[in-house]
DNA sequence: CAAATTTTGTTAATACTGCGAACTATTCCT
DNA sequence: AGGAATAGTTCGCAGTATTAACAAAATTTG
């Protein structure tokens, strides 16, 4: 791995690097549960009051109607969700938890906040705040650049882990 | 887009975000020449001073052998780089730009640095230079923590841009 | 020195994902 | 009422990661 964040190499490079390594993390410290993919999805649906449909969750994670429809699929075949028509505009469909989907997401949410502490463990609070609002800036100088479209996907393997380790 | 950093999803989500954005802004900005991927890569060679073969180049772009076989293959159909046979360990090859891929180096860099200034405009040096040394506990971080592998794709599609805007 | 093991690069087969196009059902617009 | 827009779906294509198996070369080992 380039050893170093530098600004010489695109700083995408280095995200990706923290995003393979994240769910890398929090693929291992879920093994034990079903569920391995679709996290983020899960704790959107956990932390939402309103009904969301299917294009919703898609914008809000980024991922195109199409890709919803399979992903969907998939978590309501693991029975972690449930696909309800909304009665005031019969094309949508309600996606809400079910009730082994809340329970997942505990669990979900328990790694993440683990993950997430153990991120920044030895620094500073004011750093951590200050790190989070430059990504956010980031974001937003991102979203206003012109851009090609560029898929991100990811894939689990459970095979060839790294040996344990304290988180 | 969940829309704004918080401690409450997986950070890799916002890396993931970001990821995808800059790869898009950057893929954009260099639609104009033939390359559209494996930046990092080109850039890579373009600054390495020693001879790095496959293996090396995989290493450090967190990429398996296999798949950097075909990425190469890309690269040395578009004359971009060339292969060599190490003469004192037949095994390996050596990896190299072509001419016409440091050319092209000189294109990309110019878009990275163009990129990387525009992402942190308008923040206090300090806040930048904190961002990096953060992002790099946290990769250091991850790096130490039991992983399953996880597979960070991207790919391009030349259709369906943003509207121009200035970087 | 010869045989077994390791390492580097390669190919083949499989699986998954994102995308565009086309389609249905429903709602909105005029 | 009729046409356009919207939500979800299906299908087929393209691209990529993974595993397994393999060849060639180098290294280790007995």
């Amino acid at each position: 791995m380039v050893d170093q964040v530098s600004s010489e190499y695109p700083m995408g490079l280095f995200l990706t690097f923290g995003a393979k390594y994240y769910y890398g993390a929090l693929t291992h410290a879920l093994q034990q549960r079903k569920i391995d993919r679709y996290f983020s999805i899960l704790l959107l649906l956990g932390k939402c009051k309103l009904p969301l449909n299917q294009q919703d969750i898609g914008q809000a994670m980024q991922v195109d109607k199409v890709s919803m429809v399979r992903i969907l699929d998939q978590l309501e075949r693991s029975d972690l969700i449930q696909r309800t028509v909304n009665p005031n505009d019969r094309r949508e469909k309600w996606v809400v938890l079910s009730e082994k989907g809340k329970e997942e997401v505990q669990h979900i949410q328990r790694a993440v906040n683990k993950i997430n502490r153990a991120l920044f463990k030895g620094l500073d609070p004011v750093e951590i705040d200050m790190f989070n609002r430059v990504l956010d800036h980031m974001l937003t100088q991102l979203k206003s650049m012109p851009s090609s479209k560029v898929m991100v996907k990811y894939t689990t393997s459970a095979s060839a882990d790294k040996e344990d380790a304290e988180l």
